[in-house]
DNA sequence: TGTACATCAGTGAACGCGCGTTCACTGATGTAC
DNA sequence: TGTACATCAGTGAACGCGCGTTCACTGATGTAC
């Protein structure tokens, strides 16, 4: 049957998972550019061999790993951007969507914000991608807000950038944190993105 | 003689400098937790034994780069707060003093950048301590201006973690950057600068 | 000052080990007729 | 539907290599008298 998956790419994608997965959980406890290949292939339960069907090496796989971890993101971001800017409720709400996203994937965030400025440039290079097309759409949703239209564009992508760096930041903060320190953390990201809303607020003043 | 150096342990400190100078050269491309004692020992052109006459491991020379990185750093900071929240020109003087220590020492920077999310759980709390103790400075250097007469201790802290995050963003930002671009990023720090000093101009409103 | 002994930074050989990569293979899945 | 052949995801043995660590050592520097 032509018109289904096949039941050998359906396999062939659970043991590419599989190697994901393997990967992901390693990497809570070290950086990519220390990963082994070997390591990886054991912990997903697949000769060494069976890696090269799926990835050239372990950077390519870390390329993977990022689109993974951000590529299902946008939506989250476009959420996010309308609890921002606007009151202390939505501040509330988008330090929410955030520490509910470390709470269900801690360690993808572990990873982007690791790897961010790690030992391995491919990777580095793809999630500066990623967050550079946040930031873009957080300054496209920005520009339609009555409160921006006199802002440079230029001024709005500084801004846009500031937010989610913030939430890189944010995120990594709580990941790191005890779990008795987490609403402290989540109290500091608030009055953190209530100041840069202050500073948005009397920019063209 | 007693009351020299001797020349023993001024010829041991050369080597423990030597052996530092050449794994942070090796850092400039990969990551600690990839980084090899041999490869150290071989770039400092020593005997691979030599390593541990001054280091346990690759982590406790991790820590001491921290140090050597972030340790003497504490009166640039008093010198950038001068500089922290009164004036445009302030602000480009800030800006210009981190350019600056990026130009002179890169690849301290992209260690510190690189290792504070790294895979060496040592020397990201050794970063940690040192970035904390900046926020302290920083808090305690602002509680005298009179604009920060009313700020709760609290708040205080959480503009100094703002302010150190912000520094530490920026140096990166300097570095990973093309020669071309980095007027242009140097630009957008300042904005940000503006737009946080912005916030605290009008906290307590 | 000179001599005899102690210290200790750096050496070099040796070890066992896990690494990334190659290769020819196997056997289940897919396709043509 | 049944058969004969093609595809290709995953295997397992083999390789050469550099790793971290141990050990007994050497010889310059330091110290006691």
């Amino acid at each position: 049957m032509s018109h289904t998956d096949g039941v050998r790419q359906a396999q062939k994608r659970k043991t590419r998972q599989a190697l994901l997965d393997a990967a992901l959980g390693l990497l809570a406890e070290q950086s990519l550019s220390s990963l082994g290949l070997r390591e990886v292939t054991r912990a997903a339960g697949v000769a060494p061999t069976a890696f090269y069907r799926h990835f050239r090496d372990i950077p390519d796989l870390g390329v993977a790993l990022v689109d993974e971890a951000l590529g299902g993101l946008h939506g989250l971001v476009g959420t996010m951007l309308a609890a921002i800017g606007e009151s202390e409720a939505r501040i509330s709400g988008a330090v929410g969507l955030i520490a509910g996203h470390v709470r269900d994937h801690p360690d993808h965030v572990r990873f982007v914000a690791r790897e961010r400025h790690g030992g391995v440039q491919p990777v580095r290079e793809a999630i500066r991608l990623q967050l550079d097309r946040f930031a873009h759409e957080v300054a496209s949703a920005l520009s339609v807000h009555p409160e921006s239209a006199e802002w440079a564009p230029d001024d709005l992508l500084m801004l846009s950038e500031l937010y989610v760096d913030h939430m890189v930041m944010t995120a990594s903060a709580l990941l790191e944190a005890e779990p008795e320190e987490a609403e402290e953390v989540a109290r500091r990201a608030r009055r953190r993105m209530r100041l840069v809303d202050l500073g948005r607020g009397h920019w063209l003043d």
